[in-house]
DNA sequence: TCTGGGGTCCTAGGACCC
DNA sequence: TCTGGGGTCCTAGGACCC
């Protein structure tokens, strides 16, 4: 530990009430108004603290929204203009110090040690200064915290919101920790605090009075990483590394009602198997890995997932080639007996699609194909919308057909016989567009 | 307490090798 | 063939976060 480490230096700047601020800094009448986020899902996304005095939170249905807060302001959630906001607040903190972690859209950590002589300040005051200018050149406000390390930074900026500003020293720490539940530390989940209650740990202090053989002894890695950092030890650094390429992709979808139709439940997967490999292909990446997940009922009536893995024998990006794969993936997974909720796609062991090398037995050709079939269709995409083009064992999932028949008690494939749609025929869809090509 | 979707990281247990 | 021990790698699942 070197003597710079007694003082606070390390800051988390955290927008407040983030998506509905910036709705208000645009439209000066919803100021000191309920504004709420999340229209286009249905579900509250983010509330101004004007709506959080009604009792909005996050993840509420917008219908009950109504009912607790008649005469909120309810939008859709516009990413691209907050994202412009997220970026001016990085620049600010940016003019102060190049130490700066973009840790989600409206947080960030950035460490402001050995700037008191070149800026003339004490770093109580940098980090002041820091909300002033984010405050005022945003039209928003946040909340920060100035401390030692990362969770006692993260400590403070929740500490006191909104537009806080709490400065914890080594010297203060118990006084905050003995106000602080354990399960409100950032890194202790419903799990971890159950456990510690269970063992007469209630406040984060009394997390800290632990010896460190027994937090060693009885939790793992990461809650150990915390208990050090709690007691002022600086363990975690600044990642600098803001713009690093997605380490996994996943899409998953949940379904109403729950639904043990095998076609049917396989076209959802195929449909989250194409969504992640547009992602895929829009980072120019190729993955290695995948593990399908099916969500089920186990006999007690409660939601469980399951995954399975599989590896391809070279990175790929397309749909097609991973479904040889993910057929017999989810053959062996799927139970009639089960009924099931929620499917999904993980993409990992990502490369650049540049990179990606051919087997010595590969048709080149094939491959090449293969690329321009899916540039057309992710270029019919982005003129017409997405699943403008699909592949047919998608089909369930997508068509408002589908989509009615499924009301109606039949399970899918029956209605689709019923109605004389041929399995074969949808099938056959993307084997149709190669040939074109 | 659960909803829903997109991520990261850690761990326990098994397979395999020496 | 069985014994024991150790190391490494992989996989499935869990815990957390926003």
């Amino acid at each position: 530990m070197s003597f710079a480490d007694f003082y606070p230096s390390i800051i988390h700047v955290d927008a407040d009430a983030f998506f509905a601020s910036c709705e208000q800094a645009i439209h000066p009448e919803y100021r000191g108004k309920p504004v709420i986020t999340g229209k286009e899902r249905g579900i509250v996304a983010a509330a101004s603290y004007e709506a959080k005095k009604f009792g909005v939170k996050r993840g509420v249905p917008l219908r009950d929204v109504i009912k607790m807060c008649p005469g909120a302001i309810i939008v859709p959630s516009d990413y691209e203009t907050y994202s412009l906001f997220s970026k001016r607040m990085f620049e600010i903190i940016r003019r102060f110090t190049p130490v700066v972690e973009e840790y989600s859209i409206d947080e960030a950590f950035a460490d402001i040690s050995g700037l008191r002589r070149p800026l003339n300040m004490s770093y109580k005051d940098i980090a002041f200064k820091i909300k002033q200018e984010i405050d005022k050149s945003l039209g928003i406000t946040v909340s920060v915290g100035l401390s030692l390390n990362k969770v006692l930074a993260k400590v403070g900026s929740k500490w006191d919101k909104p537009s806080g500003f709490t400065v914890i020293s080594h010297s203060t720490i118990p006084d905050y920790l003995q106000k602080l539940p354990v399960g409100d530390v950032w890194g202790i989940g419903p799990n971890t605090a159950a456990f510690l209650n269970k063992h007469g740990i209630k406040s984060a202090y009394d997390f800290v009075k632990k010896s460190e053989s027994w937090v060693q002894y009885n939790l793992s890695k990461p809650q150990l990483e915390i208990y050090l950092e709690l007691k002022g030890k600086k363990i975690y650094s600044i990642n600098e590394d803001n713009y690093s390429a997605p380490c996994s992709i996943s899409k998953t979808k949940t379904f109403t009602p729950p639904s043990r139709d095998k076609f049917f439940v396989y076209a959802q997967l195929i449909k989250n198997l194409e969504n992640a490999f547009i992602k895929c292909r829009r980072h120019h990446l190729a993955a290695k890995k995948i593990v399908i997940l099916l969500k089920k009922h186990d006999f007690n009536g409660h939601f469980k997932t399951f995954g399975m893995e599989g590896i391809f024998n070279r990175p790929t990006c397309f749909p097609n080639e991973a479904a040889k794969i993910v057929r017999v993936l989810f053959d062996k997974m799927f139970k009639s007996a089960f009924l099931y909720r929620a499917t999904g796609i993980i993409l990992s062991d990502l490369t650049e699609d540049s990179a990606i090398q051919m087997d010595l037995f590969e048709n080149p050709l094939q491959i090449d194909k293969m690329q321009s079939l899916y540039g057309c269709m992710d270029k019919l995409a982005s003129r017409f919308g997405k699943h403008t083009v699909f592949i047919g064992s998608s089909f369930p999932a997508h068509s408002s057909l589908a989509h009615k028949t499924y009301r109606g008690e039949l399970p899918i494939t029956q209605q689709l016989r019923k109605n004389n749609v041929n399995k074969r025929k949808f099938l056959s869809i993307p084997l149709l567009f190669q040939l074109f090509i």
